[in-house]
DNA sequence: ACAAAAGTGTTGAGAGTACACCCATGC
DNA sequence: GCATGGGTGTACTCTCAACACTTTTGT
């Protein structure tokens, strides 16, 4: 056995998985690797932890450094850490996921990202790591929570319709609503205030809603839908 | 900067709460520690992880290396690991829980536990590292579980009366139910079958029950309680 | 005027909740 | 026979799901 402090240790390492509704479509953002292993493959966005920074500062920051985005509501997802999982050795990954507005700017590729792109979540390129793993995990887990909380809103910019909400928790859940019975039970919720604006298209204009950031985050003790 | 497998590595831990309902209290295991740091203070189970094995693994033999718990089922709970939690230096720590029936046999303390005790969640004694707070969340998840799914069972003896299965609810949830509303709607979701035996106690005995293990695990899109 | 999207009510079914008494056994 | 806990049914309310037409704007 080995004294105290002198277990060998893995590698810690923090990924993020991003969320956004684009051209009708659940999409996440991926990073090109620039280094090896996986030297040229897609993977989810994260790197190495600093030995004096929690671990959502260095979701934060490793999510900054390698797509420019910055200033999310992280949520741990969960920890995976089978052996074998990292050919470099002993490799143990905190997951964190958000979901962001699908205009939210994404400068740059990072020191340790080639290219940053958007895919969507029905057409994957092949994946880093266990990223694959990972990913069908986030995604049970938003939906999960699309279902019982208010992520939703964070998907959609910060004034919106009650079309584009629906059509938000439609492409999420996969499931077609009926628009009536929609708007009476997000509505009764209490948990949207009309902005005052309107939203000009194709048809009649379109009232515009925000969230109501005085509601509890989490909307709590009953499920939003279906 | 560092190279890649440079940088400096955190210490991997893993720690297990176990719940269990006792003297009509929910109740946790907790050891004493026999090391420093926190030495002869009460802590959550737990300790490093190996380098080839998984990490709910490392949750399973540390609990039985320490408590002598074997054979539970584990579920990923949270990772904790904000800088300064340990004073031996970064340390991480994922955290499982489990609920276990009261007549589980815990053996003897084990080479880092000088003790072994089950306490009470209401009266709790000072905790080692950030143990207190993890305990808190365990519990949060656990009365949130409880709604949703069907760890209640996992609290109880294989065969149990509908009355034992009502006090477990309300001792975690902290909440009195409705005896007859409660009856039915357990009976009506369908988990559980009539075990064929009776119960004899005070009064008129009463029916046991099993679960139904071919039900789903996860008693799925509707909660039963309350 | 017409195309296109926004907006609006009612009804029937099922689930949740509140509530009080009889039944089987041990002593 | 009585104390103790086990077991049962009904009425009201509320939420959920299904369903189609009118309104407002741009072209």
């Amino acid at each position: 056995m080995y004294e105290r402090n002198e277990y060998p240790r893995p590698m810690v390492t923090v990924d993020t998985i991003v969320f956004a509704l684009r051209e009708d479509d659940l999409q996440v953002l991926l990073v090109r690797r620039r280094h090896p292993p996986f030297e040229g493959t897609w993977a989810i966005p994260g790197g190495f932890v600093e030995m004096d920074e929690t671990l959502e500062t260095a979701a934060q920051r490793e999510l900054e450094e390698e797509t420019g985005l910055a200033c999310v509501a992280l949520e741990q997802l969960y920890t995976f850490g089978d052996p074998g999982r990292d050919p470099r050795g002993r490799s143990i990954t905190v997951a964190y996921f958000a979901a962001v507005p699908a205009g939210s700017v994404v400068a740059r590729a990072g020191d340790d990202a080639a290219e940053v792109g958007w895919w969507s979540i029905n057409d994957l390129p092949p994946l880093a790591f266990d990223h694959d793993e990972i990913l069908a995990y986030a995604l049970t887990r938003l939906r999960y929570k699309l279902e019982y909380t208010a992520v939703g809103f964070s998907l959609l910019p910060e004034q919106f319709t009650l079309t584009q909400l629906q059509a938000a928790y439609e492409i999420v859940l996969g499931v077609r609503l009926d628009k009536r019975n929609f708007r009476r039970k997000i509505l009764s919720a209490g948990i949207l205030s009309p902005a005052g604006g309107y939203c000009a298209g194709e048809g009649r204009p379109a009232r515009l809603y925000q969230y109501r950031d005085d509601a509890v985050a989490e909307v709590k003790a009953r499920r939003l839908f279906p």
